[in-house]
DNA sequence: CTGAAAGCGCTAACAA
DNA sequence: TTGTTAGCGCTTTCAG
């Protein structure tokens, strides 16, 4: 609501209780939300006293919370947070920085992060990382809105901007990433054990020409899962034979399959880093190379989105805890918010193999 | 940020340059944003001029810029959005209401408007609408953040809190949703005209058992596609053979078609509300009771969401323009901004049939 | 229990 | 061009 009349300023002469700026004589038409002050000048009482009757747990008389109460409903007050944000220092309002909405498991992720959030009355400011580029000019942005707290999905975080945080006491957890460097709290998945686990099975169902799918070079969570799964490989004397990477898009995973699949020697086997690309990649080998999926081929993902266990994929996976990474998530921004300069913890959170028919030994569904 | 050290108040005598709060005496230590007044002190200039300094068409010397630039750089200052929104009237954010962020369709609308609002330097600030209930408790909360607009997405809004909308000013748009009675802009597909386009296109193929899955009854989408998908198959004397409420979910979507499916006489074409359902509701076709999906069973849906595409669905379903319908969302916001008491806008953008393999006449895919 | 007054961090006249 | 000043709407001492 921006162009409100500019109220002429009141000469150097200080007046309590100066006129508000002339309203139209409609009184239905563009007025704005009154204020504490509209609704003390009503009831007749202070303005201090509105807010106290706002106030949890104030001591106001009965016949005063009355009296303010009735005046509030027939102007149809309602406190404003921005102010009382700016006095209070706390805007209830929690930065969420994401990649993108398109990939199930960041939508899911959000949407717990908002209902979890929404129980101790905070709300999320919702902001996109660059997929590639440093997302500092973003986050210098959050800052700017006072945010009470700021939780970076699968985003990165530099560690400049990272002591930046600290040193101005903002409660930060990245959900799904780390970063070596930057001393902020992170809660993700076991990617290492997952991505190893995935391997194992793997191996031990015959597959010797495998491949990695990376999502974004530089995503920590890429990498752990990349090294998890080639040090399982390795341990059992074999290296990865194909690399690529699918930028966590699907069009990235297609093109990225359809490279793997095209080669003189295709794998036998194509670990994704995650199912949103696995689903995409599963797609194109059945439908544009004709793929055995589970058989001549075997392909694996990791999160376990509600769609990898449809029966038309079918997808074997590592199932992350996602309610669990988001109740830490939320848990560690509180815990921080009620004491500053609790140190950062960096939480790693078991997951679960889940063996579908995407691959050898997984259970086909009886029903397809 | 909340228990910064509260500073003694000053006496009755006005103290300019009154010190600040006691820092710690470790300087990284939980310390706090710096504000324009810090960055005066450090610069030897006033505090307005440093606020000049950050706004954009101000007259400010080259030397002024400089001396507060390299302040406000040491002292790590951002202006604060929250202190200016406060005065300017303006919080550069837009409160988005929206019932689940799990359907693709949804994640995608935020995906959009989020990437459009930036564009002009605001922020989303998230809210769930309860799938049930009304969702006014929401909405008024929402307000209690002074949100420069406000787009509810597929949600509910009642008369009386429309007009509260507009006697405060504030810019409203409802997306993939309407009320007849509330008085706001709404942008919606044509889903009078294309469900009765997939109408017509079933009867065309000899399909006269026709069965619709409602989405949430109430709304105004389903409904609109009920009756014009009703209206189609009046028109060529038939009527509705069946009819059941999936409520927006999968798992409703599902156990809708498990009833339509378990009947003596199942519908040999069920058209879903969304997408999002059809495609739970062709997957337990085809899996849990061995239908011949685009042959004995069509299935459609609505939308036209990616993985409709997808070879393993072949969805059929009417295309929302979605791309335009966030954008036609965004600039009534900003007409509404920028020029209070602009009529409210009801928008019906045309969409598209998308004919594929899970309807009879359908392209099947060659591929699979 | 209530009101007066100060001020959160900022912008915007206005005067110099 | 720059500093002074008066608030934006609210919370919070501090007196009474």
């Amino acid at each position: 609501m921006p162009q409100r009349l500019k109220a002429s300023l009141a000469p150097a002469v200080k007046r309590v209780d100066a006129p508000r700026a002339a309203k139209p004589a409609t009184p239905q038409a563009s007025q704005f939300p009154s204020t504490a002050h509209d609704v003390a000048r009503l009831a007749g009482v202070s303005q201090s006293a509105v807010s106290r009757c706002f106030t949890p747990g104030a001591s106001v008389s009965d016949a005063m919370r009355q009296r303010v109460q009735q005046a509030a409903d027939t102007l149809g007050y309602r406190p404003n947070l921005i102010a009382r944000s700016l006095i209070k220092r706390e805007s209830t309002i929690i930065g969420v920085v994401l990649p993108d909405l398109d990939n199930p498991f960041y939508a899911s992720v959000v949407g717990r992060l908002s209902s979890m959030l929404t129980e101790t009355g905070r709300r999320i400011l919702l902001f996109r990382s660059p997929a590639t580029d440093s997302s500092d000019p973003v986050l210098e942005d959050v800052l700017r809105y006072r945010v009470d707290g700021l939780i970076l999905v699968s985003s990165p975080l530099s560690s400049t901007f990272a002591d930046e945080c600290v040193r101005i006491g903002l409660p930060v957890v990245q959900l799904n990433r780390t970063s070596m460097r930057a001393r902020v709290s992170s809660v993700v998945g076991d990617n290492v054990r997952g991505a190893a686990r995935i391997a194992e099975h793997l191996l031990r169902h015959g597959h010797r020409r495998l491949a990695y799918v990376a999502g974004q070079d530089g995503s920590s969570t890429s990498q752990e899962r990349e090294n998890g799964f080639t040090a399982a490989l390795r341990q059992a004397g074999l290296t990865l034979a194909l690399r690529e990477t699918g930028h966590y898009t699907q069009d990235g995973a297609r093109a990225a399959t359809q490279r793997l699949l095209s080669l003189p020697e295709p794998p036998d086997a194509i670990f994704f880093a995650n199912d949103y690309m696995a689903l995409a990649g599963l797609s194109v080998a059945r439908h544009a190379f004709g793929a055995d999926i589970g058989r001549s081929l075997s392909i694996v993902g990791f999160d376990d989105i509600p769609m990898a266990a449809w029966p038309e994929f079918s997808l074997a996976t590592f199932r992350q805890p996602i309610d669990a990474m988001c109740a830490r998530t939320v848990e560690i921004i509180q815990a921080q918010l009620g004491d500053i300069g609790v140190a950062p913890q960096r939480l790693v959170l078991p997951g679960e193999l889940v063996v579908r028919g995407s691959v050898r030994g997984g259970v086909v569904d009886p029903l397809a």
